[in-house]
DNA sequence: TCATTTTTTGGGATCGCTTGCATTAGGTTG
DNA sequence: CAACCTAATGCAAGCGATCCCAAAAAATGA
């Protein structure tokens, strides 16, 4: 059962393997009527052409690489298939690459994709492996960074406005009237939990207020985190009028935690989420979210690496070694919905 | 910036170009020494051999596809991540293509997956391509389908228990002593739709009951429908004591109309859903559901591809064309939780 | 020691496609 | 009509690995 080759199609056509290449490549020279007799006879047999073969000769393998944490996370799985479609829209395959954060993993990752000789490669990475990817990317593969980006990494970046976000949603908690704001995070040790406190903090001090430690709960991204923390600021603060859960993974144990407490949102507590996970549009009340844009994310991550594999294309020269790579924002958008009020005893 | 080659490694370690190659991949005919030698060669020298030429050489990419709906849906994305996971682990990379059920985008990626020359491919397939999948199946490239798989379909499948767990929920209300079971669920055209409604008829079957067509709501797999059925099913059934969401996405929109319709779990409404979405866990009560088994569904799909891969690995003869393929079936889990409990005035 | 077997290595063809260069066909111009 | 140019095609050389087959080296036996 051996497969249809080139050669098999050109002698079907009666021209030579080179005419048939170029006919089925879109090369410019060759005449119409050639390329369309060639198609033809390609399709009638059901000619696949080996890719394998294709890149090892032309050194472009029209794969590219997706190295991520997971695909449980809701923005990282919204990215994946944006990602994966914006692709295959452009004749693009994705190889997948779920690194759990773990650097080694991610630095194998990186060797076995630039060993299948993927055109160019989006990355959510660990920042623990700028320097290989650097280095693929002056060897001619695209590098897109998504979300976390080092700041020696030579390659365009794509990052979410966290500190934005957080900073809107404590102002508009602030402009409602909120005077004691609790706040569910990330660790620090987390960039984006870094960067969702410092918009939190921000925020208050543009008003002439404080951070109240009492009113703050940082911990890993799981719902059980989510859970403990909203318990212990319930019984902390009794006076607390508003929450910012600015852990978006543990939102899943918090919203319970509320409704087991009869909290009643937003008469009791307003409340705003980070990331805009589908179910919480159709929680009662509808949840006010902030949206950090993922499928723009992923969109924009896939036009800049596309930019990147047409240019090494064009100019075998490589895209601009040694120079930082831009980094582009993608804006965070408060989604107003109805968990927030004013507070019920404005002072 | 020329990429190193078995050729350099080969001359910087002294020896021909066979025997490189034999050194690093394992062969069993090379001198124990000198494969030490040559490896130690290639990893000081950061060589990293060309896949597409191996590929085209040796016909073993290892490459497998993964072609499914899409990513946002748990059950999927759950097994992308298993399957992405034990392929990593044995050495195999993995093609992502979504294909949001439309057959044709599935023809397409058919027929890419095999230009690219994977060793595999699982598939949450449409059914509309069976012959296609059956025919890339006897040219030696192996195929998993998984959940859903055509009768005509000549390799191995995976497949959930929709019907068994849809009965074990079943059976539990009624055991609990339930006699009005509201039940939302998929559109019949949907397989798993189909299935679940039947063995929530069956189990009423086997006690002497018949279902009632007024408890029951069909309709897409979504939040909006969720909120709506749950709405209209309250409405028009006052005596309903207990609710079975067959259809997982609709619980996005159920659980929150519920919420806001005042409706105190378990003590007025017991509650079962399918699909162990890890939220529902964390709920208030927590949730009782059927397990589906995602985790499971992925693990098996790739042991089974891995064992065709293998097999047509040794012998050239194409696995067992012409017979069906072998219908492998994934236990359905009922994860007794809180959210049910005998109904408020028994009969 | 020499013939014979076994183990290890090397030579070179080959996988299927692309591509630089040579060639031919067809058209244009002085 | 010769000379020349352009457009279309063909030839053949690789891309970087694998693997059959033969050669060399090492081990074994008589």
């Amino acid at each position: 059962m051996m497969a249809i080759t080139l050669k098999d199609v050109a002698a079907a056509a009666g021209v030579s393997r080179s005419t048939a290449s170029r006919a089925l490549s879109g090369s410019p020279l060759i005449a119409p009527e050639t390329r369309v007799a060639v198609k033809e006879v390609a399709d009638r047999m059901g000619y696949r052409p080996n890719r394998a073969a294709s890149a090892l000769r032309s050194k472009q393998s029209h794969v590219v690489g997706l190295v991520l944490n997971n695909l449980i996370n809701a923005s990282f799985h919204t990215i994946a298939e944006v990602v994966q479609r914006r692709a295959a829209a452009e004749g693009y395959q994705v190889m997948l690459c779920i690194t759990d954060a773990d650097p080694r993993r991610e630095e194998s990752f990186l060797r076995t994709l630039a060993a299948h000789g993927v055109d160019g490669l989006i990355m959510i990475g660990t920042g623990k492996n700028t320097a290989m990817a650097n280095a693929l990317l002056a060897e001619g593969i695209g590098v897109v960074n998504v979300i976390r980006a080092a700041a020696e990494s030579a390659a365009p970046s794509v990052l979410a406005s966290d500190r934005e976000g957080a900073h809107a949603a404590t102002s508009h908690l602030l402009d409602l009237g909120h005077e004691r704001i609790g706040f569910i995070g990330g660790l620090l040790s987390a960039n984006s939990g870094l960067e969702r406190f410092a918009g939190y903090e921000q925020a208050l001090r543009e008003r002439g207020r404080q951070v109240d430690e009492s009113l703050v709960e940082r911990g890993p991204f799981d719902s059980a985190f989510g859970a403990e923390a909203t318990e212990r600021l319930l019984r902390r603060n009794p006076e607390m009028t508003a929450l910012f859960a600015a852990n978006h993974e543990a939102v899943f144990g918090m919203l319970p935690t509320l409704v087991g407490a009869g909290v009643v949102i937003p008469e009791q507590l307003s409340l705003i989420c980070y990331e805009d996970i589908p179910w919480l549009r159709w929680w009662q009340p509808p949840i006010t979210v902030v949206d950090n844009g993922a499928h723009e994310l992923g969109d924009l991550a896939m036009n800049l690496l596309l930019q990147q594999i047409e240019r090494t294309d064009r100019s075998t020269a490589p895209a601009r070694t040694g120079r930082a790579g831009r980094a582009y924002r993608v804006g965070a958008q408060l989604v107003l919905r109805s968990s927030c009020a004013k507070p019920a005893a404005p002072r």
